[in-house]
Formats: structure tokens, C-alpha cells, sequence
RNA sequence: GUGGGCGUAGCUCAAAGGUAGAGCACUUGACUGUGGCUCAAGUGGUUGGGGGUUCGAGUCCCCUCGUCCACCCCA
């Protein structure tokens, strides 16, 4: 074998293409019911964008971007994550219109690159799924977010996902508690990891949800976003939990959650599913109120999710959610002998025009051979020509299930297999 | 980016320096025009790749690629 695949990528074969297209589909639908509406935005984009919006220092950026320079000079990033070219042509397409507050809700499916070092859960190139839903503030939008991709797991059959919310604050009053913050630790400093003495000048509130036992035990008398929120923020999480009781959605308030990305203001949330491992998140998101007022647009609220496909389709496989039996279909036309042949080919042919699924032996082999991978290939039925069939222009049909077979004339043979059909 | 485990037939795995094997799958036959069960035979390998040690390497050493796990991070 000359090539492999390059590190961390992943083919999706025949047998498995089916469980992504359901995933998909399922997908597809709940926007569809949800009012959110597909965006499919170019594979790479400036890298700017992505420097800018994420953050200079978060990881994604500083080391796991596919970054390239094109012919032109230009350097270009493949997709790092999916709101910050969403929002990219949001803004450069005029979508909000003329009214400023206009709610637009926007959906995609999209392969996401990133160069880490990949394990189970973990790839260069995954697939996320997203929504995000942008000119709006209120919580309840947010609640609507979360609700959506509850039921897209529930849809899929996960159903011990959890959901762990917090808030991060924003402009007004992350920065107070970022000193705060930086003010707590800074006589701890000392005894913590290199990571953390790395992250407190350059992105502190990562030092909340450093694993490190040391850092750990010295973070869980910090202090707490939520209890410096300002007003506006205090009060938007406080209806986020009442709409979310509302609505009957669980959730856990867990201060840890910070999210890598930089622009995250206000909610953010994060969904875990068991028996992933190390990987457990599957999908995660937030508010990002600042974010398209930084992008050159007008000041506009929004709130998104992103879900990871290759996580959710190893969460169905360990909740055992995954239904694999296919219902036999098809028509598979054995020939027997030179005679027959040509006639095979040629109801083959009619088959096939009328839209059922059919197929012949090119091989010629033996009738049971043919009649052997038939079955292991799981058709529903045999059509048989032989010599005795040719004389009487009839044809043999035979059930694969049951092995009833009946003779019936070959001109009847398409529209008795329709009405089978429904 | 750091540390560790593992790469042998299409698949799951044996072979502890001495002839590369089994089960499943596949093909053919028993059954001369009938699948699933049974039985028999057969096809199938540069042991991930490259180099080295040795009379002799799947096995030991080095490099490399891939994969899995943990850290990190994220979806």
C-alpha cells in the first residue's frame, strides 16, 4: 500500500454513512421545525478572522490552526471552529437586513479542522453541527439554543446527557473580576503549575479549570464569576435558569465551564455524554454579545451552539442507540445459461428504470452462487431466467425471506413488485 | 507539544531467535436450475515502512508512519 490517510482524519464508509446521514437529517429537521435556517460558508477563511475572534492566546489559535499561505501571498485558515465565519457572512452579506433587531437563526453542518494530537473522540478534521441565532438578547433565546440541541440528542437516542451552564460575564464586569481573579492567585502563584503561571498573565480564567491537584485545591477558594456579575448580567442569568425551569430542561451550574474561545459573554454552556473518556464533551456554545460589534458590525446580541458529530455517534454507540438491521430490498436478477443472459440484462434494465434497486452477476457464476450472495447481500427477491423461463417468456420470482417462489409472465413481473413495494 | 501501549490474511487474533498459523469471511464442490444448516477442499501475507544485529528476525536494536490511552485542549 503506497498511501494511508494522513494523521487523524477519518473515512466514513458505506456501513457507517448511513448512521451520519441520520444524524444529519435529524438535524436538518429540528432546524427546520426551529426556524433556523443553512448557511454554508468556504472551508478556509482569512486567518485573521479566526485570530481575531477566538483569541490570539487561546489554544486553537496559537498551535492547532491548518493555516497555509495561498499563491497569492494570502494566508488563509481552514475552518477552526464554526460562529466566527457564520457571523463573517452574516455581516458581510447584509442578512439582518434593514431592521437592526432582526432575529436571523442560521444552521450548519461542516467539517472542522484543528492539528492536535488525536485519540479516541479526537480528530484533525471532525464534524460539527451549529446553530446560532443572532440580533437577539434575550435568555430565552438562549434557552431556545440549548432546548434545540437537547432534543437533537434526545432524537438520536443519548439520553444521560448533561447539561452544565455558567456565566462569564461581560465588558463590565469580567475585568473587575479577572483582577479579582488574578489578585487571589497571585500570592499562590508560586506553588502552581508552569501552565498556570503561563495563563495568569496571558488568559486567567483558564486557571479556574486547571486539573492540576495543587492548583486545584489553591482555585476552590477563588472567588466566583457569579458572584461579581454585573446587574444586567446577574439578571440574565437568573431568567436563563427560570426559562429553563420553564421549560423543564435540568441543568447543573458549574463556574468551572469556560470555553476556549475568547468571545464568549454571558451564558456559557456545555453538554457531556458518559463513556467517552477523556472526550466527554459533546457539544458546547454560549452568548457572544461583543463579537459582531468587533467583526466591524453594528453592536448585535447572539447566542450559538456547536455539537460534534463524530462524538455523538460514539456516545450512540456506547448507550446502545444504535439500530443497525437494514429491511432486505431489491430485485436480483439470476440468469441461467448463455440464452438467458441478454434477457437478464434487459429486465435488469426495466428494473432499474422504474426505480427499484437491482443488480445481476456479472461473473455468471452458479445459480446457487448467485442466489448465495443475494442473500448475504440482502436483497428481498430473486428474479430467475433459465431456459424454461426464455420458452414461455415467463420469469421466477422467488421470495428470499420465505423461499416462496411463483411463475408469473415476465410483463407482469414490474408491477407486481411495486405493489410489493408498498 | 509531553509520556506510555499496540501494528501479523478482508476481520478477530496465535506464533516467547529456527518451515508464518487458527477461527470467521470468501471461492468451489457434495447438491449437473435454487441461498440460509452441515461437511470437504481451495484462494488469500512484502508480519505498517526503512535500516541494523545475527548462520538465521514477526520476535532483538534504531529510525519512521499509523493507531489507542493519559496529559494538554476541545467537539
Amino acid at each position: 500500500m503506497l498511501y494511508q490517510r494522513p494523521r487523524g482524519v477519518n473515512d466514513i464508509l458505506p456501513e457507517e454513512v448511513g448512521r451520519w446521514q441520520q444524524a444529519e437529517a435529524t438535524f436538518r429537521d429540528l432546524c427546520r421545525v426551529y426556524n433556523y435556517e443553512e448557511i454554508r460558508t468556504p472551508i478556509f477563511e482569512q486567518t485573521d478572522l479566526f485570530v481575531r475572534t477566538v483569541g490570539e492566546n487561546t489554544d486553537i489559535v496559537s498551535k492547532e490552526m491548518y493555516t497555509f499561505e495561498d499563491r497569492g501571498g494570502r494566508s488563509l485558515t481552514l475552518r477552526a471552529e464554526g460562529t466566527a465565519p457564520t457571523i463573517r457572512a452574516y455581516l458581510e452579506n447584509h442578512l439582518q437586513g434593514q431592521d437592526p433587531e432582526r432575529l436571523v437563526k442560521l444552521y450548519y453542518l461542516s467539517p472542522i479542522f484543528r492539528y492536535d494530537r488525536p485519540q479516541a473522540g479526537r480528530y484533525r478534521q471532525h464534524h460539527q453541527v451549529g446553530a446560532e441565532a443572532i440580533g437577539s438578547p434575550r435568555p430565552e433565546v438562549d434557552a431556545e439554543i440549548i432546548q434545540l440541541s437537547l432534543t437533537f440528542f434526545e432524537r438520536l437516542g443519548l439520553e444521560e446527557v448533561t447539561l452544565l451552564l455558567n456565566s462569564v460575564g461581560c465588558q463590565q464586569c469580567r475585568p473587575q473580576y479577572v483582577s479579582a481573579l488574578q489578585e487571589f492567585v497571585q500570592p499562590h502563584l508560586h506553588q502552581m503549575c508552569e501552565d498556570c503561571q503561563r495563563r495568569y498573565e496571558t488568559n486567567p480564567l483558564r486557571l479556574l479549570d486547571c486539573k492540576n491537584e495543587t492548583c486545584r485545591q489553591i482555585m476552590q477558594q477563588a472567588p466566583s464569576m457569579l458572584d461579581m456579575l454585573c446587574d444586567e448580567c446577574a439578571t440574565h442569568f437568573d431568567r436563563l435558569q427560570q426559562t429553563l425551569d420553564l421549560l423543564g430542561i435540568d441543568y447543573t451550574i458549574d463556574p468551572q465551564i469556560v470555553r476556549g474561545l475568547d468571545y464568549y459573554t454571558k451564558t456559557a454552556f456545555e453538554f457531556m455524554a458518559p463513556g467517552l473518556g477523556a472526550q466527554d464533551s459533546i457539544g458546547g456554545g454560549g452568548r457572544y454579545d461583543e463579537l459582531i460589534e468587533q467583526c466591524g458590525g453594528p453592536p448585535t446580541p447572539a447566542v450559538g451552539v456547536g455539537i460534534g458529530l463524530e462524538r455523538v455517534l460514539i456516545a450512540q454507540q456506547v448507550a446502545g442507540a444504535v439500530e443497525e438491521v437494514q429491511p432486505r430490498q431489491g430485485v436480483f436478477v439470476v440468469t441461467i445459461g448463455e440464452q438467458a443472459w441478454p434477457e437478464g440484462l434487459k429486465l435488469l434494465t426495466k428494473l432499474r428504470a422504474v426505480g427499484l434497486k437491482a443488480e445481476i452477476d456479472y461473473r455468471q457464476r452458479s445459480v446457487r452462487a448467485q442466489l448465495r450472495y443475494a442473500d448475504s447481500e440482502g436483497y428481498q427477491w430473486a428474479a430467475i431466467l433459465g431456459e424454461d423461463e426464455l420458452k414461455q417468456q415467463s420469469v421466477t420470482l422467488r421470495d428470499m425471506v420465505s423461499g416462496q417462489q411463483e411463475s408469473l409472465p415476465q410483463s407482469e413481473l414490474i408491477t407486481r413488485l411495486q405493489v410489493e413495494d408498498e
